[in-house]
RNA sequence: GGGCGGUUAGCUCAGCUGGUUAGAGCACCUGCCUUACACGCAGGGGGUCACAAGUUCGAAUCUUGUACCGCCCACCA
């Protein structure tokens, strides 16, 4: 840092930064303290209602998190200062397989396993765990400022919310959408439980491609088959080829002799098999194969399960029982090529299926499972997103959402854990099934059946099954209850891409099914957040940030607004440490204007209600007409759920009209005059419009300004809460006026560059000559030097339509304008000159660009005419502008 | 194998219905302790808009194709 640069208040000694730990936990004590986020059912003000994705009690949250929150907060805050009863349902799940995985390799750690423990232990160990994560997560985003209704708070084990997992299950199973099945499944033998169909993630390995001979019966011929997995022909009970390959056609019905097993099984036929790929012959095993297993239902094969649970080989595998799948795998090719039955080795790419929690190889596997029939549910899901009453945002997502929709497969919920919501089935001795989340009781029961005599399956529910209810298990279903009729159906859902089938989809399924009506119309996809080198951030890499970790060193506001500015609308943002020093900057900016304003306020009480039209310069009608243009802009890119857009916005606004213009115009010339009364109202106005336009994305600085404006402490009654949000009738939307602005503007700025590319010292003035081609230009300047007078560092103003130019002078041509600025005694004439040469040889090139157009007339027939006189307009500009140079440029060389 | 995104300044991104001298932040260079802010102010350099063809008077913007990057889906053993 430089020794020279000024980092404390030289009256105070004290550093003017903005300090968030100093407000941030107070103000959102406040917060609480009122009551400020706790949705009224019985108000009479419209409900916008989100429920929060409830994150993974696995974990704490990462900025992946923070920037998903972030976004919900932003718009319940935005709502609730529109007016809405703006309720934020807040909560967590308790991840059954992911939570259930890392209890148990804590345990492994220990020596000892769950089923050690047994089941009570095992759920009471991992409720302590995970309810520690639970707080610790909940308390992550208070201090990130989330606005949530902690009265609401969920969890998805809590008695209401298993209430409805168990009255779901019923409704479903007595509608027959809900059956068990003797089927093949997705099996994870390191968590050892079934998966859906959407837990198992596809990885591309390099495997190989193995051709194995099996013999005739009775004969020195064989057939080739190729396999990707070897070990499982120790469960083969057939060989299949195409009905149509005549190649083949003579061994159908013959017996082959399977290799090292030496058991006797038959070639069928079976239209399931390509004659293109590999030899044409399909080794069938039953109970490893989705597809054998369908080729062995039509050719009534006999299923051989050779897997053990926990992916080693079990006693129907011979010698290699007990051995672990994948050396099995090496000892049989051994023995195989050992004994000449293998042909040969391709190399072959293979996506092989993985368990989304382990990451483990996935086993098609052969078990009783509970499954959901989805076709119907999918029915009304499909159509809302059709008929456009639920929208994504991005709304290619919709695309995604409808393929899976259309292809929609059965879903297998139960899964053999332990944490989670235990499947709601209770067996009688004769095999009688009976629903219930509790014991049954002997009065709901058929006579001869006793509740002693009754046990429960012992798995639990997929976890989804919970989460696909949470839009109105969270409030209170099955019971009609008044946060329902009230809040329910949820407006937006702001989640990331990778949970649209597992969670998004099925939860307007559920929605329809069992409220009967869509959970929300809006879902937001926001990307994924990405460190400095693009990779996918997470715990489990080590390049995960805690939010805590930069709250900390930069405030949760810098935290939420760098992440809103950082995230381009649909596309994964790039995170580094320092991207959260845009947001720190920016905060800090707000908090020095709004310093500033206060300073020249002097304890005077603003009014921020209303402007005196009467008593209005130029300036201030800009500023507002800038300020009424923000807020359309703003609440269109609401509108269309560009956040990005709205936040970048707002940024400019701030920084460059409101900071970087509007409070320099009108500064006052010297240190001690005051703001002209009118401006310094419109300045405080305009500030106060800002920090509600602002409050959703940096809720703690805007609502610490808010209270200065209104000359509150901190622990006062007054809020920024409750807005209200800006709006504009568009009164001071001038066009006209800003383009008299950007005049100004151009001659002010012409009059810096002068200064800085001639090295002249700040602190010399001069006087300025503008030559102006129309007389109002020079009204509007000589009106108005009193307030541009410090920032072109001006002495007296010259300016007229016959203004000579003072010799020595540096020159600078604008559209409508000659500016000359006497610096005798500064004036290189050598740079000067090149200054000029520079400018002039960029007309040249425009003027060219233009001329060739104007000379086409291809375009002067067919290019609408405004368009045409628009580049006639330029090509007169240019070339004025060029005539004026080139005459200065020959008085430089006279010099 | 299918589908979806992306490719614009050294980096991260704007650029909405085709007509702008193609912009911003960061980084870089120059000057500055200017009456809120050095977490700042002012000025400046830097881009054949991935490539090719096409549509058009006119393309970063539309169409088609190619290449590369990323994501998703998929039972060819």
């Amino acid at each position: 840092m430089n020794s020279m640069s000024k980092e404390n208040d030289t009256k105070t000694g004290k550093s003017t930064a903005y300090s968030p730990a100093e407000v941030e936990d107070r103000l959102y004590k406040k917060w609480l303290d009122s009551g400020a986020f706790v949705g009224n059912p019985k108000s009479s003000k419209k409900p916008y209602t989100i429920v929060i994705p409830p994150p993974n009690v696995t974990d704490v949250l990462h900025l992946g998190h923070a920037l998903n929150n972030s976004i919900q907060d932003i718009l319940i805050r935005r709502h609730r200062m529109m007016g809405f009863e703006a309720v934020w349902i807040p909560g967590a799940d308790h991840a059954g397989i992911a939570t259930q995985v890392i209890v148990e390799k804590r345990l492994a750690k220990e020596g000892t396993t769950r089923r050690e423990m047994g089941r009570e232990k095992f759920l009471e160990r991992t409720r302590e765990w995970a309810y520690g994560n639970k707080d610790k997560i909940l308390n992550q985003l208070r201090k990130m400022g989330c606005s949530c209704d902690w009265t609401r708070t969920r969890f998805t084990l809590d008695e209401g919310l298993s209430r409805a997992v168990a009255e779901v299950f019923k409704h479903l199973y007595e509608k027959g959408w809900i059956y068990r099945g003797h089927r093949i499944v997705n099996w994870c033998p390191s968590c050892q439980t079934s998966l859906s169909d959407d837990e198992v993630e596809h990885v591309e390995f390099d495997s190989h491609l193995w051709y194995i001979r099996y013999k005739l019966k009775g004969s020195d011929e064989y057939l080739t088959v190729a396999t990707t997995r070897p070990e499982t022909m120790l469960g083969d009970t057939a060989l299949a080829v195409s009905p149509k390959d005549m190649r083949y056609k003579r061994f159908v019905g013959k017996t082959i002799i399977l290799p090292i097993l030496e058991r006797e099984i038959p070639v069928v036929a079976d239209s399931y098999v390509d004659p293109e790929f590999g030899t044409g012959v399909v080794k069938v095993t039953p109970a490893h194969d989705p597809n054998d297993f369908e080729i062995g239902k039509r050719h009534d094969l006999e299923e051989i399960n050779i897997l053990n649970t926990d992916g080693s080989l079990n006693e129907n595998a011979g010698k290699f029982k007990n051995l672990d799948r994948f050396e099995a795998r090496k000892q049989l090719v051994d023995e195989l090529s050992r004994k000449g039955h293998l042909e040969k080795i391709d190399k072959y790419k293979l996506a092989a299926g993985t368990c989304y929690r382990c990451h483990n190889v996935v086993e098609p596997y052969l078990s009783e499972q509970w499954f959901v029939k989805m076709s119907e549910l999918a029915q009304p899901a499909t159509a809302a997103v059709k008929t456009g009453s639920l929208r994504f945002h991005p709304d290619y997502w919709s695309k995604t959402y409808l393929h899976w929709m259309e292809n929609i497969r059965d879903w297998c919920i139960s899964r053999q854990l332990w944490w989670g919501h235990r499947i709601p089935i209770w067996y009688a001795e004769d095999g009688t099934m009976f629903v219930s989340m509790d014991r049954p009781k002997k009065e709901d029961l058929p006579d001869g059946y006793n509740p002693e005599d009754l046990t429960q399956d012992d798995d639990v529910l997929d976890t989804w099954f919970s989460s696909w209810l949470w839009p109105f298990s969270t409030m209170g279903w099955p019971d009609n209850t008044p946060d329902l009729q009230k809040f329910y159906p949820t407006k937006v859902l702001s989640t990331a891409s990778e949970i649209i089938f597992l969670w998004v989809a099925r939860m307007v399924m559920a929605g329809y099914e069992f409220v009967g009506e869509q959970p929300f119309s809006d879902v937001y996809i926001h990307g994924t957040v990405r460190d400095a080198n693009g990779i996918k951030m997470s715990k489990s890499l080590g390049n995960g940030i805690d939010p805590l970790e930069i709250i900390e060193k930069y405030g949760a506001d810098s935290l939420r607004i760098s992440l809103t500015l950082a995230t381009p609308d649909g596309q994964d943002p790039w995170i580094s440490k320092n991207t959260f020093e845009i947001g720190r900057n920016f905060v800090n900016k707000l908090h020095q204007v709004s310093r500033f304003v206060m300073m020249r306020l002097d304890g005077r009480q603003p009014v921020l209600d209303r402007i005196d039209e009467n008593d209005l310069v130029i300036f201030d009608r800009w500023i507002l007409s800038r300020l009424e243009r923000t807020i359309r802009t703003v609440d269109r890119n609401f509108a269309e759920f560009r956040l990005s857009a709205a936040t970048k916005t707002l940024y400019n606004f701030v920084w460059n009209d409101y900071c970087s213009w509007y409070i320099e115009l009108i500064k006052p010339d010297q240190p001690g005059q005051e703001i002209r009364p009118g401006s310094l109202n419109v300045a405080t106005y305009v500030l106060d419009k800002i920090v509600k336009l602002l409050h959703p994305f940096v809720p703690f600085v805007t609502e610490r300004i808010y209270l200065d404006l209104v000359g509150q402490e901190i622990e006062g009654e007054a809020t920024i809460v409750f807005g209200p949000w800006p709006t504009t009738d568009g009164r001071f939307i001038d066009d006209e006026l800003e383009a008299s602005l950007e005049q100004i503007q151009a001659v002010v700025t012409a009059v810096r560059s002068m200064r800085s590319e001639l090295n002249v010292p700040p602190g010399k003035k001069s006087d300025l000559y503008v030559q102006v081609d129309d007389p109002t230009f020079a009204e509007l300047l000589q009106g108005h030097i009193e307030y541009f007078r410090s920032l072109a560092r001006v002495n007296d103003l010259h300016t007229g339509t016959r203004i000579k130019r003072p010799a020595p002078s540096a020159t600078a041509v604008i559209s409508g304008a000659e500016i000359f600025l006497p610096l005798e005694g500064l004036i290189d004439i050598e740079v000067e000159r090149n200054r000029v040469e520079k400018e002039l040889q960029n007309l040249a090139v425009q003027l060219e660009k233009v001329s060739k157009k104007l000379a086409n007339q291809d375009f002067l027939a067919n290019a609408p005419a405004d368009i045409i006189d628009r580049e006639k307009a330029k090509k007169a500009d240019y070339q004025d502008r060029i005539e004026k140079l080139n005459k200065n440029l020959e008085q430089i060389m006279g010099w």
